[in-house]
RNA sequence: UGGGGCGUCGUCAAGCGGUAAGACACAAGACUUUGACUCUUGCAUUCGCAGGUUCGAAUCCUGCCGCCCCAGCCA
């Protein structure tokens, strides 16, 4: 359900907007979501992205535009900027006509910067960056004013310009805010506001070598757009008094208001951006977009529906408070989804032979089975059944454990759609181990019930053994060993889970899997959730990944 | 020993002076041709701690305690 349709706000924010709206303060709600171009979205954006453009959505006529925060050259690039459009389009928002970068607003941006310089409220700082910080004082002890801090209007707007102008090398000095060099707070002790960096810019070019810091960017260029609310993560609350600042002391059309909230932690995951990186880069996952990274687009390929992301974003909240969601959440919301649409098909990921002693040699027959049992509108389809078969290893035990009511030597279950079968002979090669079942089946049992009323305690799934197809399937599971590989810092590799990834071949899948599509959703019955792997997987070589399992109790029973 | 933020069930999270929502997880049971789904039931005499104000406090006041963020010419 989304925040509309309860009616009441149901955090702080939007309470905040409700009661600005009612007291008549904006016209319309206006919200961004401003990503740096210089990475791939993970499920932390995406807490933001369904926060700015769900906000949007719940106070039409209002907007939520995509704001690229490019200031830095040297860390930017385009093909980010597609992926990131990608995303967010994926999980399901429309910027509509409200695309931008904050490098569209250099001139503008450059032109407010001579203002201040103007009213004397900015200066050229010549000191390094070392000087710079070796002067901005502790924690504790206020830092010392920059020698260059009292030089004339003039002269910092001539030496403005020249550095505009390209007339000094990178690093040699930098535009600074005079504010207040014994602030309690860091960022008001002169903050820079535009570095040298003879760097060429992924849509700008060439035409600019000074670029403003992302300080004096946003709140300018939230101005300029007519953000009525920016939201950001606690980690910007510090810097609240000067993006106030900026728009106190320059003639900007607006004053949005900047509200901040916490940012999202999984459990066995790591979100940030460093840190994905490296796990990309030393080779732990396949890349960005692996089924086990918490990136938007692994998330994808691992075949989370984007409205699961949504209804996750939902469920956890906004709030002021840092705190640690349970994956089992996450997984919650996707099965929840998944659930509801997946087609059920059978999957056997690791095949034991079954020889049907008492069925007919060369014969088959087609067996009717649902799509989905509690969405008849969803159809049925046929499936092949003959004399040899296969089921799952795991649906076998010679000496039965005590609650396992699926086969076994003398036992009978009910294969899925089919017939009863008796296990009646354990084949084991040299080594002992059971290659291979004898069964019997009974053909009263058509469709899965005994007419003489007898029952059966499980009901297995199968596949036809020469009439299947064979697969790759690959099982994932939580990257990390430990719920905070975070507090690690960086040797939060260290806890890496060795089984995250485990690959089965020569998986038998029912034949009409064949025509699966990328972007389908399937449930292998009593296994979990799947999809075609959109990267890997090719017409005669079908890969699977599994996005979730179903909810096990036996494994809870038999402990393990 | 500066500044900012936060502390309500195992995990998220409502609550805004009137006597602790909801979700996930967990537990028990029902149903079941997926040990799935669904359904039912249980799950904070207590809101970091200690005082105070009040007929009444998670909500107001005071003082402690704990955790997070900030010393990039990153965002």
């Amino acid at each position: 359900m989304s925040q509309t349709e309860l009616g009441a706000p149901n955090d702080f924010i939007r309470a905040i907007i409700a009661e600005d709206l009612v007291r008549g303060k904006h016209e319309r709600i206006v919200t961004r979501f401003p990503p740096e171009p210089n990475g791939y979205l993970h499920i932390g954006h995406a807490k933001s992205i369904c926060l700015n453009f769900g906000i949007s959505q719940e106070n039409t006529p209002a907007r939520c535009h995509l704001r690229f925060d490019d200031t830095n050259p040297t860390k930017e690039e385009q093909e980010y900027v597609e992926s990131i459009k990608e995303d967010v389009r994926w999980l399901g928002f429309d910027w509509g006509e409200h695309l931008y970068f904050a490098s569209d607003y250099f001139a503008q941006l450059y032109d407010y910067a001579e203002q201040l310089i103007n009213q004397g409220k900015a200066y050229v700082c010549d000191l390094s960056a070392d000087q710079i910080r070796a002067t901005r004082g502790t924690l504790t002890e206020p830092g010392q004013n920059s020698p260059y801090r009292e030089r004339s209007v003039a002269e910092n707007l001539d030496l403005f310009r020249r550095m505009r102008a390209g007339e000094f090398a990178d690093g040699s000095r930098v535009l600074r805010a005079k504010i207040d060099m014994a602030s309690g707070n860091l960022n008001l002790r002169d903050p820079v506001l535009y570095r040298i960096m003879h760097t060429s810019h992924h849509r700008s070019g060439d035409q600019w070598c000074i670029y403003p810091t992302y300080d004096f960017t946003h709140p300018i260029s939230d101005a300029l757009e007519g953000i009525t609310h920016s939201l950001c993560t606690l980690e910007f609350a510090d810097h609240r008094p000067l993006y106030d600042w900026f728009l106190a002391n320059l003639p900007v059309p607006a004053h949005p208001r900047q509200i901040e909230f916490a940012r999202l932690n999984l459990g066995y995951t790591v979100v940030s951006k460093r840190k994905l990186l490296q796990l990309v880069n030393e080779g732990h996952v396949a890349g960005w977009d692996d089924p086990r990274m918490p990136t938007i687009s692994g998330i994808r390929r691992r075949g989370y529906p984007p409205e699961a992301i949504r209804s996750f974003c939902d469920k956890i909240g906004v709030a002021k408070k840092e705190s640690l969601v349970d994956v089992a959440l996450l997984e919650h919301c996707v099965r929840e989804e998944l659930n509801q649409r997946a087609l059920r098909v059978m999957g056997v990921l690791n095949p034991l032979k079954v020889v049907i002693s008492n069925y007919p040699a060369g014969r088959s027959e087609e067996l009717t089975a649902q799509n989905h049992p509690q969405q008849p509108e969803l159809g049925q389809r046929q499936i092949p059944f003959s004399r040899e078969i296969f089921i799952e290893r795991d649906d076998f035990m010679e000496e039965p454990a005590k609650k396992f009511f699926r086969l076994a030597p003398g036992r009978e279950v009910r294969l899925r759609y089919a017939y009863f079968i008796k296990c009646e002979e354990v084949i084991k090669d040299a080594s002992g181990e059971i290659v291979e079942l004898r069964c019997t089946y009974d053909p009263q049992t058509l469709g899965g019930s005994a007419p003489d009323g007898r029952k059966v305690k499980g009901t297995i799934h199968w596949v036809d053994a020469a009439r299947s197809i064979e697969a790759e399937v690959r099982l994932y599971d939580r990257l990390f060993t430990e719920e905070s590989p975070e507090k690690r810092g960086r040797s939060f590799t260290d806890c890496l889970n060795p089984h995250s990834l485990q690959i089965l071949s020569g998986c038998r899948l029912e034949p009409s899997l064949a025509a699966a599509a990328p972007g389908q959703y399937f449930q292998f019955e009593r296994q979990g959730y799947f999809c075609l792997d959109p990267r890997d997987a090719r017409p005669d070589r079908p890969v699977f990944n599994r996005s979730a399992t179903l909810r096990d109790t036996w494994k809870k029973v038999k402990g393990s």
